[in-house]
DNA sequence: TCACTTAGTTCGGAAACGCAACGCACTTGT
DNA sequence: ACAAGTGCGTTGCGTTTCCGAACTAAGTGA
């Protein structure tokens, strides 16, 4: 086998979200998506990705329900890809690796983009909140609890490969 | 070229952090550091990951300053790796995929982890938080700024090759 | 001395990637 | 009418990376 990364046997959501965004190039259609960008042509120039690799992904994403393709055009036949629910909900990932990348990688230099809090004015900090008490949370606060029953991803995702 | 998926000629603080964690298996191999894990064979048997492809995981982790070797026996001399501060706060980025892959993936019947906030008892439902207000940060509160004199993610790394 | 531990390195083959060219179904320009 | 252009992929070939398994290296314990 070559590079496959299969984490399929697994019994874990990281690993499992990583089987739909972990392939190289997923993350940045998915971010372009973000700023607008719906067709092959786009993405291909932006990212300067192969075109065979983004065909792939882009057919990967649509299965997941990341991307759902829509038709804008019949004769010719043509369709965009715009993002679900599903996809929209990636922007929690999206905006955390930013904030990483930000703070650990640019640092004080400052990145290329920022996003800036219209509500507040500051530029965006992202913490990880609790969603039920709303309070800032910290490795030490969370106490990891294994559920009987485990479901590895394999048969997690194969509910995907139906639809 | 094989796959480099090379994001380097990019600007932007997610295909930066990409660079770093992007590669398959590295966020595993962070994931288990979470758990406690810190050496080879731990991380190998786990993952099931072959041993160069790890090797070269641990290596490249290194470089980028997120795990850091510690001598724990001189005779024979052996290190294990540890998470720095860097790779401490990508607990944000896992928790995110987590709360995405549960719900999203796993949805109503449950994944096989949850993470229990302690001081409120509620399972984490992880949310994105601006740092300045505290807020819940939807992405349509959010204005992208462009900054003059981008630099390049390549430029950026080049920072940490030569540490 | 011989097994055993721990942490890698090396080697062959398979899979995925990058690149460029091509195909197809239309539209537009002359 | 015919050539050129557009949008979206697919195909083919060469290279890189990955996987798997065997092997090395440096020591420990029996």
């Amino acid at each position: 086998m070559g590079r496959t990364a299969d984490y399929s046997n697994e019994s874990c959501t990281v690993a499992a979200t990583l089987e739909v965004i972990g392939d190289p190039w997923t993350l940045l259609v998915i971010r372009d998506a973000f700023q607008g960008v719906s067709r092959f042509e786009q993405w291909q120039e932006r990212l300067g990705v192969a075109r065979n690799v983004l065909a792939a992904r882009l057919k990967s994403l649509v299965r997941h329900g990341v991307l759902e393709p829509q038709v804008y055009s019949e004769r010719p036949l043509r369709h965009e890809y715009v993002l679900t629910r599903k996809g929209k909900d990636l922007y929690t990932v999206l905006l955390t690796m930013h904030g990483w990348g930000a703070k650990h990688l640019y640092g004080e230099s400052g990145a290329g983009v920022s996003f800036v809090h219209k509500s507040c004015g500051a530029e965006l900090d992202p913490k990880l909140a609790c969603g039920c008490c709303g309070e800032t949370v910290r490795p030490r606060d969370l106490e990891i609890r294994r559920i009987a029953g485990l479901r590895t991803v394999g048969e997690v995702l194969a509910k995907d490969e139906a639809a």
